[in-house]
DNA sequence: CTGAAAGCGCTTACAG
DNA sequence: CTGAAAGCGCTTACAG
């Protein structure tokens, strides 16, 4: 089936290709007559108009892209589903570009923006370097683009001032109300199990060490640094293998090592749901009993949080206010892009599972 | 930074428009100073060619899209994370679109396609209606679209002949390979966990089931219908509440008819691996112990699978492969229309866990 | 309410 | 090797 111009069709309906096109685009000034008529070919005949041809005049368009950067997990596809139906809601079509590259060049995403192809950009997921100075010169080129574009479920890193709106869980509250929970089931050695390799304050991982150790403070429990648990897969934090992994060196760290600091701890924060998921496996294989012997909590409130057995005590994101907030973040820029910037952090809702013991 | 044109570099580089394009787009009949001149200046203003412009001109785009349908987890994620990589490889940029709508109409497919932005497309997951009628009609329709066009981890519908090239594990025998697996284990009494509602050969879960009970026979075991556990939540069969909630049903079903059929189950064969995680989490509520009560293995291979304790029994699809052949069958049709369409199924491996128990 | 015409930013024969 | 010109399929002032 050859493709149709509105060239062809104003011909078959006998009229100018301006009376088609205002025909297609809902405009006031057609005779409904006329435009019922010309709406009735169009889909008799298969008639889509040429998505490039319109965009090449209009110089706008009402595609989104969200680029996916790093890391693709079931958090991010919840994500994706939401923000889909707030921009159908809107109008708008959304498409995905998903860069692999971990530490994706500035001119990748610069290609993509610059083509013209979208209206508006969300970044999803971690974006640009783990090295602190790379990502905010990333962040400075992205300014330059001329293009609407809000990051969501990861902080904007520019530096010190936000060149770009973000809308993120609230990582660190968050992790401090899990913590809170810990010490008040009477735990008071909790490890922080997946920490990244950079001092980043903006990772996610990162923000989640500070609310911990809030958490700990605001408990009265003295921090020890020996609690913190690096994650042995950096390049892959929120994933099981790194929980499993990142666990096991723990542990046999901790065997060897004078003092035996694994010995005593009572509970373990991951810094996610997948990575806690791998954990119970590494404390599986040692014979330690989740919650008998150690209690686990997560973050994120996956499925498997909620399946496993036990459940796994969490803390859910809250994923369709994230999606609501960052679709409407990004579509009032579009309308008006000299708005200010915004940085949102919306609160994510504790549930408690049966992987807490109380001592 | 406002947009720079073809027009603008021409004028800045003291050339005419045709040799920028013929620059930027690596013809051999420029000359290779000139060519070094332009490109510098592109780069240096960031100058990128406006994607619509070009396709319009074209006619064709080095953009494949990978139309998503229905449910999306951590398999598809797999699936399009070498997509893009094979794409990439081969110089094409890959952009995808979720249909969210379970019943996606033709016109939804159509518009997308129609609009012109791709050079072809991949579906990747279920796609069409649980229906036969209209998933055949679907096909149908979509065959009539001029776009080169492949169906990855889903067969095709369209009836007694096949209209798209399809490439997908091979559901059947990983199915059979599981059954033969529990029975070689000394099971005898081996429910299949997640059968749909509609007596559809196509769909995975109908291939599975067939592949169960080619298994059966090959034991020498008679099939039993009422072992075939119907999934409660039929629209999303591939999920962790469908396999929770079908065995929680069927528990408490077979509980109270007469002859508990449940009583002399030894093996539980879930249609995939969240199904099995969430038959895991009912059976563990019952009182019954993986595998020391019941023995229970999945299908998909999913990280889960290798982390969840006790470690799922499962076939791994064989997600490169799947990804690979499915980007070869496209692009080779992209290159000759009129290719034979073809079938292809890949066996996936048997990866052998904890939870089968030797009787 | 409708039509004729200009032009969006490119690419590609066609001349030189 | 380079340039001038036509035209891809649309939309949008501008006339009527």
């Amino acid at each position: 089936m050859a493709e149709m111009t509105i060239k062809e069709l104003a011909r078959i309906c006998g009229v100018a290709v301006s009376t088609v096109s205002r025909a297609m685009n809902d405009r006031a000034d057609v005779n409904p007559a006329t435009r019922a008529r010309i709406r009735a070919a169009a889909e008799r005949h298969g008639y889509v108009p040429n998505a490039s041809a319109r965009r090449l005049k209009i110089g706008t368009t009402r595609t989104i892209t969200v680029i996916i950067q790093g890391e693709f997990g079931q958090l991010l596809i919840e994500v994706l589903e939401h923000l889909e139906a707030a921009f159908a809601r809107a109008g708008y079509d959304m498409t995905m570009s998903h860069i692999a590259d971990q530490n994706a060049h500035a001119a990748t995403v610069e290609r993509i923006v610059r083509e013209g192809k979208y209206g508006g950009v969300v970044f999803l997921g971690r974006y640009g370097s783990a090295d602190r100075e790379e990502a905010a010169v990333l962040s400075r080129r992205l300014a330059e683009i001329d293009v609407p574009m809000v990051f969501c479920t990861t902080p904007d890193y520019s530096g010190s001032v936000a060149l770009h709106s973000s809308i993120s869980v609230d990582d660190h509250g968050g992790a401090r109300d899990l913590t809170t929970h810990l010490a008040s089931h009477g735990h008071r050695r909790i490890a922080f199990l997946g920490a990244g390799a950079e001092p980043d304050r903006e990772h996610a991982w990162a923000l989640r060490l500070a609310g911990y150790r809030a958490g700990l403070e605001a408990a009265g429990i003295p921090f020890d640094p020996s609690l913190v648990i690096g994650s042995a897969e950096p390049d892959q934090i929120y994933t099981m293998v790194n929980g499993y992994a990142s666990t096991k060196r723990w542990l046999s760290e901790a065997d060897t090592s004078v003092g035996g600091e694994a010995d005593d701890v009572t509970a373990v924060l991951a810094v996610c749901d997948a990575a806690a998921i791998g954990a119970a496996r590494a404390l599986s294989e040692a014979g330690l009993r989740v919650p008998d012997d150690v209690s686990l909590v997560g973050f994120d409130g996956l499925d498997i949080a909620a399946y496993y057995v036990p459940r796994l005590t969490t803390v859910v994101q809250p994923v369709a206010e994230l999606a609501q907030s960052t679709a409407r973040v990004l579509m009032s820029t579009m309308d008006e892009p000299e708005r200010a910037i915004e940085q949102v952090w919306i609160r994510g809702r504790l549930q408690s599972g049966e992987s807490v013991k109380t001592l």
